[in-house]
RNA sequence: GGGCGAGUAACUCAGUUGGUUAGAGUGUCUGCUCGACACGCAGGAAGUCGGGAGUUCGAAUCUCUCCUCGCCCA
């Protein structure tokens, strides 16, 4: 054995060895199974994936070894906007946009971008020693994920649990494309609330409404006051004109409309904004020759729309406020206003944006026809397995968060306006009838449809619609195949506490849906990776690690360099390359992959934020070298015995704390305490078999029992460190731990 | 507004369900290059367990209250 430990010359062997193998007791009937939670083609893991898949890869090794059929469904997720918005970006680098290109061209680049990136990602699952079967290999948009796609949305349609609806939407402006809810991120910041007056028909005086969006204004269809406000209980029922558009809204009375806010009265502008939606639908307001009317008919209703898809103003809108961005008009309306004297006054007020996920703009609510899942019943149905404890979360605390949005959960929005991703199975003829199948020729002949012209629907599918059929699609559903049948439902999923309601909760309702069954059986909800100030790992915070550099170590200047190069904002790049010289004087040595397995599973405590801090790593570099010159000293005496036979009290003492601490870390393991079961490993590696047992062989002389001990410390030890282990093994004993 | 969580040594964190002198890693101090290991060994310092009140024989842990910070949902 060397003199020093080098994890990288060991690690990369293993790597080579691990990534062409196939581990499995496929005679055992006992599964255990899990599936990895697809990583995104979007670009390169990052310390969050390196957590899980070292608790995954754990737990792979550690049933495998206990004698179950062990199995790790590795894929990767097509990440419909995420990756649509990569390649994108990259065209309008060389002023091209996907639209020069058409569809199939852009499809084509996309291809290649996800081809790209799918070989830079599965070559860091093999470089962490992942131990996953890559001629299992799935993708979200393969052929069979297809298949399962196209099924689910056509069974969901014919089960009256998918429909089409015209109704406001979350649109993103920028990506022009409906979102859910989900995709939305609330910014809280100070803004504005302007109070503007309304004149009231036939009358010199004015009602005084508050709004934050005065840009909305000609789309409004009515003002809402609480019946029971006295200020306001002689306007009930008489109109209002509309500045610049003329347009007669009538006053109405409602308990929604809170007296406290504002001047308690509120215009309603059902096109643009969604509790207003719900309160013009409930009276369906409409506009006929310029005056908006109420009615008791459902389908009277009809809002009016003042943007186009990119937040321009519309026709609806007059000049001069007609086509322009909607912030220009904003701006323009209150100069009119004030002009006319009918801005009262605007007071400081504070709002929430929302803005897309991944866009960042400002959302604009938007009528449009989308495709919608009804999730009441399922969710239902998942509460259920919940509920009498067929699917656990650890920590178990986690269920409090589920059931706060499961109990509250509204309709799924999955159709989206962009070109990559699953194309919705829908077709139209040319009068607008919607017929839904697994194919054209199959829909013509569901509906008997004959030779009439069909054109296919434009849009796709959700990413995480396919996301949420991952655990038994990526296993062969809908066909039964072998793995299917053998690991369905799997037994763990290991994912972050950020994605429950995004995948966790949806990969429940769709399993009940279709296959009947839970999707997994435990939960084990990790943290999020933090810096080491609890700060989120982000490119423009200049604080990011890659996994890759603790493995192998990275110059300073080099450190640097990956921090500051490709940055969206300038001018933060010297504030960066200060503050990353200062953090890491030396650059980043090399640790190796056990040490940051180590050091993660030390880190899987119960908390949802993490902060990676290189001590920690440092410590469990240090633990790797002293298990590497425990084994070298014991490398140096006399084979001894086959197995331990204790022939001395310190023998029987330290077979009997070997004993405790494996019961000990056996217990924590299945109760998914991996933080308590590395402490443990640790501890009785160094304070007892190398501080006190190795020591006293040392005087006493009797040695026989180093090598066998040794031996059962690394087998428990494996699962934990991999290659360490399993190189000492086949160094010392001539044989490898995992065949 | 509703929900969840955090505050323990200089730093990053445990504290396995109320039980001896509150633990770990890193850092720090003193002494060691004596045949596994200086990424080491032997020792050491270091904490009003956010503040206050209460329950208890006993509280970091349970209850109440206040302060600070964070996240999620509307």
């Amino acid at each position: 054995m060397d003199k020093q430990y080098y994890p990288v010359e060991i690690e990369e062997k293993w790597v080579k060895i691990w990534s062409e193998r196939k581990v499995s007791n496929k005679e055992s009937n006992e599964s255990f199974s899990q599936v990895i939670p697809p990583p995104n083609v979007t670009g390169t893991l990052h310390m969050g994936h390196s957590f899980q898949y070292a608790i995954m890869d754990f737990y792979t090794r550690y049933h495998h070894m206990s004698g179950k059929d062990s199995y790790w469904q590795v894929g990767s997720d097509h990440a419909g906007i995420a990756t649509q918005m990569v390649v994108e970006n990259n065209l309008a680098k060389k002023d091209i946009s996907r639209h020069d290109l058409g569809r199939e061209k852009f499809l084509k680049e996309v291809w290649s971008w996800k081809e790209f990136s799918e070989e830079k990602i599965t070559s860091q699952i093999k470089r962490l020693g992942n131990t996953v079967d890559w001629d299992k290999y799935r993708f979200t948009l393969d052929d069979g994920c297809n298949e399962a796609v196209i099924k689910a949305f056509v069974e969901l349609h014919r089960k009256n649990k998918i429909y089409r609806g015209y109704r406001l939407v979350n649109w993103d402006p920028s990506l022009k494309t409906a979102v859910s809810d989900l995709e939305v991120v609330r910014q809280e910041k100070d803004g504005l609330l302007w109070h503007i007056k309304y004149p009231i028909e036939d009358s010199e005086d004015f009602v005084i409404v508050a709004t934050t969006r005065p840009e909305t204004m000609f789309g409004d269809m009515a003002v809402a006051v609480n019946p029971n406000d006295d200020r306001y209980k002689n306007l009930i029922g008489k109109f209002i004109v509309l500045p610049f558009v003329g347009r007669k809204i009538p006053v109405l009375a409602d308990e929604y409309v809170d007296m406290e806010f504002g001047t308690g009265c509120l215009k309603i502008t059902p096109g643009h904004d969604f509790n207003d939606y719900e309160i013009g639908k409930k009276y369906s307001l409409h506009e006929v020759g310029g005056e908006v009317k109420t009615s008791d008919t459902a389908s009277d209703f009809e809002p009016i729309n003042i943007f186009n898809e990119d937040a321009w103003s519309n026709d609806n809108v007059p000049e001069p406020f007609s086509n322009l961005d909607r912030f220009k008009v904003r701006k323009l309306v209150l100069e009119k206003l004030k002009e006319l004297n009918l801005l009262e006054k605007e007071e400081k007020y504070h709002i929430s944006v929302p803005r897309g996920e991944r866009s960042n703009i400002v959302i604009e609510p938007r009528l449009s026809y989308q495709w919608y899942v009804k999730t009441k019943d399922m969710a239902a149905r998942a509460n259920d397995a919940v509920n009498n404890g067929e699917i656990k979360f650890h920590p178990e605390n986690w269920v409090k968060t589920y059931f706060n949005w499961m109990n509250n959960i509204e309709d799924w929005c999955i159709s989206r306006q962009i070109w990559w991703g699953h194309r919705i199975p829908a077709w139209y003829d040319k009068d607008s009838n919607v017929y839904v199948g697994y194919s054209e020729e199959e829909v013509r002949q569901h509906y008997k449809l004959d030779d009439k012209a069909l054109t296919q629907d434009e849009d796709v599918l959700d990413t995480w619609f396919s996301s949420s059929l991952w655990p038994f699609a990526s296993l062969g559903w809908p066909s039964k195949t072998e793995d299917y049948k053998k690991h369905f439902p799997t037994s763990l999923l290991v994912t972050g506490f950020d994605i429950i309601f995004f995948w966790v909760a949806r990969m429940m309702m769709m399993s009940l849906e279709f296959t009947d069954q839970i999707p997994f059986k435990d939960v084990y909800v990790t943290g999020l990776i933090r810096d080491e100030n609890g700060q989120k790992m982000s490119k423009s915070k200049g604080n990011v690690i890659d996994p890759l550099d603790l493995i192998y170590g990275i110059s300073q200047d080099d450190l640097v360099e990956k921090r500051t190069a490709n940055l969206m904002q300038e001018g933060i790049a010297q504030k960066i390359e200060k503050k990353t010289r200062n953090q890491f004087p030396k650059g980043i040595e090399s640790y190796g992959t056990d040490a940051l397995r180590m050091t993660f599973y030390s880190l899987a405590t119960h908390t949802k934020d993490i902060s990676f801090e290189m001590g920690r790593l440092k410590g469990y570099r240090n633990f790797c070298t002293k298990i590497w010159n425990a084994a070298r000293f014991i490398n140096g005496y006399p084979i001894g015995n086959d197995d331990f036979k204790p022939s001395n009290e310190k023998d029987k003492w330290i077979y009997e704390e070997f004993e405790k601490s494996r019961k000990k870390i056996e217990r924590n393991i299945n109760d998914y305490r991996l933080d308590y079961a590395i402490n443990e490993v640790y501890d009785f590696f160094w304070s007892k078999f190398c501080d006190v047992y190795i020591e006293e062989c040392k005087l006493s002389g009797e040695t026989n029992n180093l090598k066998p001990l040794l031996k059962e410390i690394l087998l428990m030890m494996h699962p934990f460190a991999p290659f360490i282990t399993e190189e000492i093994h086949s160094l010392l004993f001539d044989s490898s731990i995992i065949n």
